[in-house]
DNA sequence: AGACAATGACCGGTCAGTCGGTCATTATTA
DNA sequence: TAATAATGACCGACTGACCGGTCATTGTCT
């Protein structure tokens, strides 16, 4: 019993070490051993949690994906009205840039081995859900919304998409350059827009 | 003379060798033997051009972008209407997801180079520069819409901002997925909300 | 003692970058 | 013109560093 909650824990130590140190130096770049290090533990034992490198990264990607969808169940919960809804969604959305940072930082070094290598169709497909998931997520808000009569008739799929792109599109500029723009100013401008072309 | 020309023809020859090479294995799978072998020459004269791997990319990275930069000039050369111009890069940028599908591919290997590593900086200034720069170019048909008012009075760099935020999300979702969207009706759906978002 | 967890020295494969040598082309000399 | 010399583009076998993953040993708990 207690075996199992301190296997529990080590383990998420060791995803947490991997977050710090894979985000600072790059997937490629970063040795397991730093991440023994960071965690505070031996090489070996990493290997006792882990099969492989790749192995600990995609957990790793499930992690995150989890504990940000958990973040934006908490956040939302009690909103009902589309428009509302999604100028919060919106508003978590520029929350998680600074929260998550670390984990957008990874996420281009995700993306990239989705492309190629051996274990590219696990990653493809993890990537491929995640983004499904999300669309559909935001597309039942705007459903909602065109039913209500409060959006005008789009396509709530293909206006979901939109927007999500314009958030990852963001936060790939904001992490690349912060003083490209002012997150919040931003966060406004985005919310007026998007409200605006959905206005019936 | 003849040199002259031949040496730089074949400069070229390595980049567009390298681009199938990164694009299909990703930077750091790449191995400079294959760029050579795809260049149909020896691994050995490739150090001849480019002084390390990572000069190489970052050369490549340069050579993409001014091709693109030259794209988008021609096609955007004869439009005057700030709201036909958008209209029109909207198009262009569709365009080049395909036309450009492997430079792409590889962007994210670029950008996670930027982030870390003894080149980082190069990496990051360029990034940046190139992100400013046509940040700056959609800014001037904003502003120019909204000098002759047929846009709200927004602020052209927040709103040049969002517009390439998305269609750089837009180039992510759909390398990761060919199923997510249809790139023509995404474009409608594009254009029609930005121009809905900048009626005054 | 027995079971199990932790460890880090070591192994083996990989690959960027080097370097001594080849060869085709051009320049020089007789 | 023909023989010889000089040039520099081209090459690929080799090296040294690097690092993921293993496993024999050591430590810890019951």
């Amino acid at each position: 019993m207690s075996i199992i909650v301190d296997k529990t824990k080590k383990r998420v130590a060791i995803l947490k070490a991997a977050m710090v140190v894979f985000s600072r130096d790059g997937y490629h770049r970063a040795r397991i051993e730093e991440v023994a290090k960071e965690a505070g533990i031996g090489k070996g034992t990493v290997y006792e949690y882990f099969r492989s490198k790749t192995d600990l990264f995609l957990d790793l990607h499930e992690h995150m994906v989890s504990e940000l969808k958990g973040f934006y169940l908490k956040e939302l919960a009690e909103v009902r009205e589309p428009d509302l809804l999604l100028e919060r969604f919106i508003k978590v959305a520029f929350e998680t840039f600074r929260l998550w940072e670390p984990f957008f930082l990874i996420f281009f070094d995700f993306w990239s081995q989705g492309g190629r290598g051996e274990h590219q169709e696990l990653f493809q497909t993890r990537l491929k859900q995640a983004y499904s998931l999300s669309r559909e997520e935001v597309a039942t808000i705007i459903s909602a919304g065109v039913t209500a009569g409060s959006f005008r008739p789009v396509d709530p799929l293909l206006t979901s998409s939109r927007i999500l792109a314009c958030l990852d599109g963001l936060v790939v500029q904001w992490l690349c350059d912060r003083q490209a723009f002012d997150l919040d100013r931003m966060r406004d401008e985005l919310t007026t827009s998007v409200l605006r072309s959905l206005r019936p």
